[in-house]
DNA sequence: GATTAATCGAGACGGTACGTCATGTCTTAGC
DNA sequence: GCTAAGACATGACGTACCGTCTCGATTAATC
């Protein structure tokens, strides 16, 4: 299991067996160190959490921090995903298109705040630390890869949507532009550029037959 | 003007104007920096390119290298921006469909290898350098951005495409996607995913009309 | 306490106490550093005696020189310092005329060697760091005053030196034609320098009664 | 002739001879450089005085300070001896020990302000730099040293002094503990310490006879 | 009046060292 | 066996001056 991964497990787990020897882990220390990560984050942007102002901030020494993160960016992701648990839940009107136009809503005013500011700091770490990279993907990516594509998937079984569809390649039209503004910042990201984006892709960007 | 855009201007006039006083710049310096950049980006990725690692391979102070960019990344993106100049021309088939399947299997295909690379660190680093996130937009992404915009209006003229498309939106929907997978990197980036992203793109990912 | 007087404490405490928290001291990193400077000034004079050069030679990063030390010249003194303990004793002969010319003599002549170097390049940084000529002044020069007074005390005493002397201003008169020549160097520091100081001092420069 | 005592050399000389071609030294440049060098000086402290604040305040670019003086202790000395020439003249009583104690006083009373404090940093200087140093024992000490060396020796004419008089280590115990306490800062330099001086050096310590 | 030659300003250059910062590792004592 | 405290080696940061250099412009004396 590597470390990225190790820190991630669940603090209490559900049948204990014998305790290991010696003091146990803090669990307020642990508590201390995501929050910190979190208001500094908040508070001061990426380049401010460093270990060191996350470890003087939650009155715990460095050595705690690395002994359960590998990096920084881990402590970030951890205190990340500690706030974030399934906020962007799953609209069920029961049409499709607008499922999907919901979803993208969501994750758009999402990223218009906390949240999208710190996807963007960890998407951009992630691309000198393939572990955090790797962590992102698993942990925050694939859970609404997973939503999206079971939304296409149902619109497939109403016959909403073409049976040929790619769902990968599918999810990626609907989730990259959102992305791509997120972390390029040309363009505002809003509801109006979500609802226009649903419009255009669902309409083909209006292609004519090509016969 | 800023100083990440000055040290970008072309280094030769057109109309040279009376000369400013004082030693000229070395374009020795100039090239010899650059180069280095390049070289290390590259050779050793983008967390090797440190001012002390360019400066020393330049054969250069460090002062020189400061004097002229404020920081490695202004480096890094000129180092870039020195050797790609139209590396992704302008597809022309007459249809636009056609041109646009092309020029995003071009980029996708750029996209795999160095320039893909560089691209990624940049926007990364953009996160926390407001100023190297504009020069990039301003210098890289726009051009594209406006290549991709006149096919898309070729294509509205020939009544290929519908008048309604918002174009800003539209180019979102074509980058998007390729952005994502090159800065997420949760799949690969080749000629198969760009053949695919058109198709569902034009396709409106197989959407019955929803009336 | 200011920062020099702290780096300055003896290591070994009397009394040591509750040890304070944290990784203790390195003893081996503060010796290596002190015999750096003091090989370093004797080698190549004290324009070469840079923290870089301390640390390197010490096998010491800089970050540990300047945890213990404000500048380089703080260092310089505890090197200096650490040699020199005492090694102006006091001399006895029971006559102050000869003890203080004897006294005179040993300044004279270790300021012929490393020390007079040592010490003048400690005076002539200390016209830039008030801290550092406080300190010298309480740690080197102030001992060597207080045997010279108290010379000179016990020749009032015994009845061989007026009553009326002023002992400060009477010090100043034994030590400043030395330090003069040390500092200024137009003329020689030697014994024979030395004797005829103390000859013409206690002639009174062969003043004939003003009466 | 070295670069120290070039710069030094009067501006106009008396038969100027054939002038050398080319464009005559800038008398204007020349007095802006003496001028700021001593401003900083007085205004911020020798550590302010940067070849390139002097060229700055002055107006002038830092190769005509090169071009004329080699380094910016040179320069101080210029513009120092540019202010004080013959500051402290030649008392005549008619007797030896109050000429001297006029002198010293004089002395002390100059060294309590700009004086002193340019003539320390210069001593302290000249520690690293044997050129600065042996001008500033040229111009600026010989200078004092002979005056008090001919007061010395009509003292003698006239009886006043013994004949065995050695008079360089005389002017040593003149001057010597004036200078200590310029540089080493541990008591007041006035007209107290002066007097007292005086006494003590002519009572010869108050020294009963040692036979 | 043109030529020659040294000076001047401006400011870029290769260097060196500065003092600071954060990294990730370690050493100690205490709980 | 964790924890806090904090020292440690490492390495890059960005800054300040150093003393040198390369320019075009200026200033006389000479031709």
């Amino acid at each position: 299991m590597r470390a990225v991964e190790r820190a991630v497990e669940q603090p209490a787990e559900n049948h204990p067996g014998p305790r290991p020897p010696g003091r146990p882990r803090s669990e307020r220390a642990r508590r201390a160190i995501l929050q910190a990560a979190n208001e500094l984050l908040e508070g001061e942007g990426f380049a401010a959490v460093t270990v060191e102002a996350i470890a003087e901030r939650a009155g715990v020494s460095k050595a705690t921090v690395y002994r359960w993160w590998p990096n920084r960016a881990a402590v970030v992701m951890d205190g990340f995903l500690s706030t974030v648990s399934s906020e962007v839940p799953f609209p069920h009107t029961g049409h499709a298109r607008e499922d999907i136009r919901l979803h993208m809503r969501r994750l758009t005013e999402a990223f218009g705040g906390r949240i999208g500011r710190t996807v963007a700091a960890l998407i951009a770490e992630g691309q000198t630390e393939p572990e955090l990279a790797e962590a992102l993907r698993s942990r925050w990516l694939s859970v609404r890869r997973a939503e999206a594509r079971e939304i296409l998937e149902l619109g497939i079984e109403r016959g909403e949507l073409s049976e040929d569809l790619d769902l990968e390649v599918a999810v990626d039209v609907l989730y990259g532009p959102i992305y791509y503004r997120l972390l390029v910042g040309h363009a505002p990201l809003d509801g109006d550029f979500s609802d226009a984006l649903a419009d255009h892709i669902f309409a083909g960007l209006g292609a004519r037959d090509p016969a």
